[in-house]
DNA sequence: TAATCATTTGACTAATCAGTCAAGAATTGT
DNA sequence: ACAATTCTTGACTGATTAGTCAAATGATTA
């Protein structure tokens, strides 16, 4: 089995965490390893270049979050209890960011995607992928709801508003470097819901 | 007077367009100035430094569209055709955008502010600023519409939500590379303000 | 114990980065 | 024509960048 090693999962934490509060621009290899108390040589051993840590960095914490998310959006709970949970659930990840940080940070995926979706296509693309993988949570509580006739809306349309307008408010959060713009999250996307709220 | 130069002008252009096609980390300053066909020392002649740059070409940018959303935003039409009018022209001008480089850009005062808000003080300020700029004729037609009586919401909430939800649904598109995605921000606009108007 | 294999080490490259500078060129006002 | 002022030129610095590599190390297995 060789020497056993957890510089690949270092790297892969230090990155994402960097990334996201920082930039992918202005985070450099040396940067990562530094932090990650790995030499340059180990890195290149693992990942073959800087971008394909970020597609693994992200990968993996979406394989970390992933059960936070499977809990929220559990089909045990009313499917309008979800969303409202979700949404409780970004701005208290929001304020942990920023308590830990000192400033707003938005959505990770978000931040990556814009800074690189018009120069590499790959992490474009993985930013896109969990981008619709968040959305699919949101589409199959609407559609849960829409099933016990508690909305009309359309769920595949409605999760995409709603997922923007998550979207927005975290990306208006970050450039007013403030949180209290989030406090317009849950009651947005309740409206979104409630105006097609089927009157009992 | 000196010697007469339009190269300010060209860096202030050139790096607008570089920054926001593709990204504020990776456009150098060489980058620019080879585009602007200006010598480098000619660049540090008109801005102390690189993000100077950049705030002074986000801001000659805003100088020139402002002409634009004066008319989009004329207290001669009706409040809530400057809000359609706005819709049609953000969309419009994606689609522009798109055509000449070959991928969705999304909003530039978003791609900048999203990158640097964490990094740079200065900037996300400007970004701030510009942002702001723009929620401002949002909101001052929203007023017009209250005025009028034709909705409830409060203005500058209502201008909040309509501006996350434009920023939302851009920065989707940009992730997904996908332009149909914006077909979307005028009905989700009009749902904001509609589901605040006042039943006759 | 010896062979095997994954990992580590750190020095190395070549390119690129933001920013500097001193000397020269072009314009205007006198 | 001359001085003052503004802009241009292009070579330069020193730091930083992503990525390479050959040799060393250490754990596992036979």
């Amino acid at each position: 089995m060789g020497r056993p090693s957890d510089a690949r999962e270092k790297l892969l934490q230090v990155a994402f965490d960097l990334i996201w509060n920082q930039s992918y621009g202005s985070v450099s290899v040396d940067h990562i390893c530094a932090r990650a108390r790995v030499n340059k040589g180990s890195f290149y051993h693992f990942f073959p270049s800087k971008s394909d840590l970020a597609i693994a960095a992200y990968e993996e914490h979406w394989r970390e979050k992933q059960p936070e998310l499977d809990r929220i959006f559990s089909p045990q709970l009313p499917p309008l209890e979800r969303i409202e949970l979700w949404c409780k659930y970004v701005c208290e990840r929001q304020k942990r960011k920023a308590a830990q940080y000192g400033h707003v940070c938005g959505c990770p995926y978000a931040s990556l995607g814009t800074e690189l979706a018009t120069q590499d296509e790959k992490i474009r693309a993985k930013a896109q992928e969990l981008v619709d993988r968040n959305l699919r949570y949101v589409e199959s509580a609407l559609r849960d709801a829409q099933r016990e006739e508690l909305i009309s809306i359309e769920p595949q349309a409605g999760a995409k508003r709603i997922y923007s307008t998550a979207l927005g408010l975290l990306l208006y959060a970050k450039i007013h470097n403030n949180l209290k713009v989030l406090d317009e999250l849950e009651p947005a996307v309740m409206d979104i819901i409630g105006a097609h709220a089927l009157s009992a």
